[in-house]
DNA sequence: TCCATATAGTTGCTTTTAGCAACCAATTGG
DNA sequence: CCAATTGGTTGCTAAAAGCAACTATATGGA
């Protein structure tokens, strides 16, 4: 029972804001108030942006934006324009001067991480970075554009994908750890014998954390098998599915495979759907009883 | 070249406080302050606690405090004790009012963290927490002590256990992903062949997290072998290794092996150590060359 | 076309938040 | 037993931030 979430969520933010210095209001070595800070970076970020952005960004009251802007154009570090097209409105722009500014306040600021990670190796500071990348994309989807690569297999990742293969299939359909046992073999295997020829294991990120794999392996001269097809749920409906799999069919094509077979479950739907529509035919169809439930074998082949 | 984890920590920072609404001044169901919420909670956590240990917890004025004290006992949320020793420090404790009112933030702050991740599926909940758990960790070591557990394995665990291995190995000794395969290999044998009366995986969680594991199998009716022993580096100094490995023993006692057996490489110095801690003596010693280093094999052994 | 309404921004005024400094009262260490 | 320290209070002030009234421009119908 690793308990609720959503109090985790919630001791982390206490803890984190204490230790990360959220709470201090000053920037002490600039002589900028928290705020200040803020509508400095929105600015330095957007690269030109109007007070009333900056409002709606921050929920900060219109009058005291207007205010610190004011009180940042006099101090030099940004420039005010009227937009060209709304004569009410101002476009904001940072100086040369502001710009500085803003990176040493960035440096400090990246400074100030770095005390907080100094004792950290470099083995745990890529955890740390993983961890957060994990957190930000479950906290804030959709935030900036993913994104999306496909790479080749590394050390970690196929012992990644068994773990994740027992886990979701354990909670999508309820089957026990013998499948998890299956794809372990399935990966030694792989790891084993693979001959990067004509077989190959890709793997799908988006911004760095694994969100699919698919493998291409020889089942003879002629035929490709395509094998642990999967993409986590956090990740569907980008398309990965079917990227990874005409991925692979290209792979397989060049590689001079004619045809490509694969075996899956009539209850597994979304994959079924995925391998109809990328041109698959249904050749095979066996009930069988495995990792504790009953199934429906199923083998789908295409030419390439 | 995942780049720079103090950057990132920056960013993170920044989306963070965005998405929890760290920055917002008010709780703006009850008419509380952000200061005054924190004075509030530190009272009801402390359960009896003086204005001046409030007041270098929060490092905040002290007369701040005192009127923030004032205010809150004003409203009949906590209560002023002199204290039976020193009369001039008042104990701060909360009413039955105060408590109520402290569930009702609590409640209505988690309801709000809720909110957050209400999109995500409990598949991704339970991530969000292990990465929560990591960053906490990595970033406020020894904050608040551990909570160390170890249960029998489950479905994932043995694929984390091979994603472990090779990333572990890879970074620490520079193996290659062969050894990634060799702990696939083990985890299905492991699966498919488990014999629970005399097999076993254990596994080590601090705070819900996976800190470590050790394995014990039949190698014959008197012999019980351990394998794939392994602790997180940033779980290592807990003695959880110690506590893994003494509890496969105790389990292979139990299960009428009379002695245990084990095979590992001079290269691992800790796990060496570890073991003739325990009582292991070095029975056999050969070199092989495997994933992709030169090696010396060593197989351990001790009676039960 | 013109006017009611909306929007971008400014400014005067006020409240809230928080710190500084002087102070009182109890405690403690020579 | 008294000087220095500590826990806490209070008066004063500064900064942070919101409210509301205002100007100037823009816009969408009748």
């Amino acid at each position: 029972m690793p308990g609720d979430t959503a109090a985790d969520l919630r001791r982390f933010t206490r803890n984190f804001s204490r230790a990360a210095g959220l709470l201090r209001g000053k920037l002490y070595d600039v002589d900028l108030s928290l705020t200040e800070a803020r509508v400095l970076f929105e600015i330095a970020q957007a690269e030109s942006v109007t007070a009333d952005a900056i409002r709606r960004m921050l929920d900060l009251d219109k009058g005291y934006v207007s205010r610190t802007i004011a009180a940042l154009q006099k101090r030099g570090w940004i420039a005010r324009h009227v937009a060209g097209k709304d004569r009410r409105a101002r476009l904001l722009t940072m100086t040369v001067e502001g710009h500085s500014l803003f990176s040493r306040i960035n440096q400090r600021s990246t400074d100030e991480m770095e005390r907080l990670i100094a004792h950290l190796g470099p083995a745990q500071r890529s955890q740390l970075s993983a961890a957060l990348s994990v957190v930000d994309h479950l906290l804030m989807p959709g935030d900036r554009k993913p994104a999306i690569t496909i790479r080749d297999h590394r050390v970690g990742d196929l012992g990644w994908i068994v773990h994740r293969h027992g886990v979701l299939y354990a909670e999508e359909y309820g089957w026990n750890i013998a499948f998890e046992g299956a794809v372990a073999e399935i990966a030694a295997g792989f790891i084993k014998t693979c001959d990067p020829s004509g077989e190959r294991c890709l793997i799908a990120e988006i911004d760095g954390m694994i969100a699919g794999s698919a493998t291409v392996v020889r089942l003879d001269d002629a035929t490709a098998k395509l094998r642990i097809v999967y993409v986590e749920p956090w990740a569907r409906g980008f398309g990965l599915g079917e990227r990874l799999v005409s991925d692979c069919m290209t792979f397989a094509r060049d590689a001079g495979y004619t045809s490509m077979k694969l075996w899956t479950n009539d209850v597994l739907k979304p994959a079924r759907r995925l391998y109809e529509r990328l041109g698959f035919t249904l050749v095979e169809s066996e009930p069988h009883h495995s990792f504790g439930v009953d199934l429906v074998g199923e083998i789908w082949e295409r030419g390439l």
